[in-house]
RNA sequence: CGCGGGGUGGAGCAGUCUGGAAGCUCGUCGGGCUCAUAACCCGAAGGUCACAGGUUCAAAUCCUGUCCCCGCAA
């Protein structure tokens, strides 16, 4: 078929790569224009730009795909079929009706559940058992389109935003080859979504990170793993920031001194929650390279009392 | 030229302002104590103080340039 490719980070790139893998044309790829970033604000390309650069493929950023010129533009590549993968960028009824077999979303969730962005770091931060990917048809609404087909992944009990956007990048890659064969051979059924089901997550906040004490050790403890790698939860110590990459959950303690450092030995560092101790097992100060808790008590003398947040 | 922190034995740090013997908490190795231990005691090995120039009688420390790591902001 021939494709147009709509993505962003990495979680695209491994779609885009298994698109081209399977023989189909990719005859554009549509992605966000590059951006200053990092320090010293050097422009980086995103990823899908590198990727569909490697395979010789055309790229095109525009600022808003819905400007009637960006519109044009598309047309003109006369697709089958427009593969969107965490693109960024609401898309008008003008694209959405263009091809033949219309636009189809990869999603890394399990739709009705978590529509929106972030559906990845949402469900380990809710907890949850099992997540998946599901393609479907777009239309108008966000992620609200009939469903195609779904794979489930089950979710590790240690399982990070990072370990789960990888499995889900890779179900998603295999998903959505399917789903295109399915679609050419006639083959593909389309599912409307149960709308009393469905649940909608917002985009993450870098400030959502910042670690309220007073919250179950349990809940803080998921909140650390679905914000890692990015944008990470934190919490501050003598004024500067301190991640929290890796902690573990204990019971006890009072629930009054909530941030207040209750248990330091050669190895741990116990924190009071609103509901258990939280042992923070791996950390990182501002302008420190992380490490884990043992070494980081070696260098600095941490004593108990002391009030994080 | 967006703002800032940092590079010191294997790990994490102090020392840099106010030049002048390489230090701390661990780890490693050897020995001791102990029913025993991640505990305790004794001893040892291990460092071009990121790199390159410069100033000086003398540089981890002051000056200049380079490389690398990290936090913030976007």
């Amino acid at each position: 078929m021939r494709v147009i490719f709509m993505g962003t980070p990495d979680f695209s790139v491994g779609i885009l790569e298994a698109i081209v893998e399977a023989g189909h044309e990719v005859v554009l790829t549509v992605t966000q224009p590059d951006k200053p970033k990092g320090r010293g604000n050097a422009v980086q390309f995103p990823p899908v730009k590198e990727a569909a650069l490697k395979h010789d493929i055309e790229v095109y950023q525009p600022k808003r795909v819905r400007e009637p010129e960006c519109v044009a533009y598309l047309q003109k590549y006369e697709p089958d079929i427009i593969i969107v993968a965490a693109f960024g960028q609401i898309l008008p009824k003008e694209i959405l009706d263009m091809p033949k077999y219309g636009c189809v979303n990869v999603h890394a969730s399990l739709l009705p559940k978590y529509r929106g962005a972030a559906p990845i770091q949402w469900a380990v931060i809710n907890g949850e058992k099992i997540s998946g990917v599901t393609t479907m048809r777009m239309n108008e609404g966000i992620d609200t389109g009939d469903m195609i087909e779904q794979k489930e992944v089950e979710l590790a009990p240690e399982e990070t935003g990072g370990s789960l956007f990888d499995r889900l990048a890779v179900a998603g890659a295999e998903l959505c080859v399917h789903t295109m064969e399915e679609i050419e051979a006639g083959r593909a059924v389309y599912t409307k979504q149960e709308e009393s089901e469905a649940t909608h997550t917002g985009m993450i906040k870098k400030q959502f990170g910042k670690i309220d004490w007073t919250k179950p050790a349990v809940e803080i403890e998921r909140l650390i793993r679905g914000l890692n790698p990015w944008p990470s939860a934190y919490t501050s110590l003598n004024g500067k920031t301190l991640k929290i990459w890796k902690a573990s959950v204990r019971l006890g303690g009072e629930k009054a001194d909530a941030g207040k450092v209750v248990l330091v030995t050669k190895k741990e560092i116990g924190v009071q929650t609103g509901e258990g101790i939280l042992v923070l097992e791996e950390i990182q100060m501002e302008g420190k390279k992380r490490m884990e808790a043992d070494a980081f008590l070696r260098g600095f003398p941490l004593e108990c009392g002391t009030i994080l947040g």
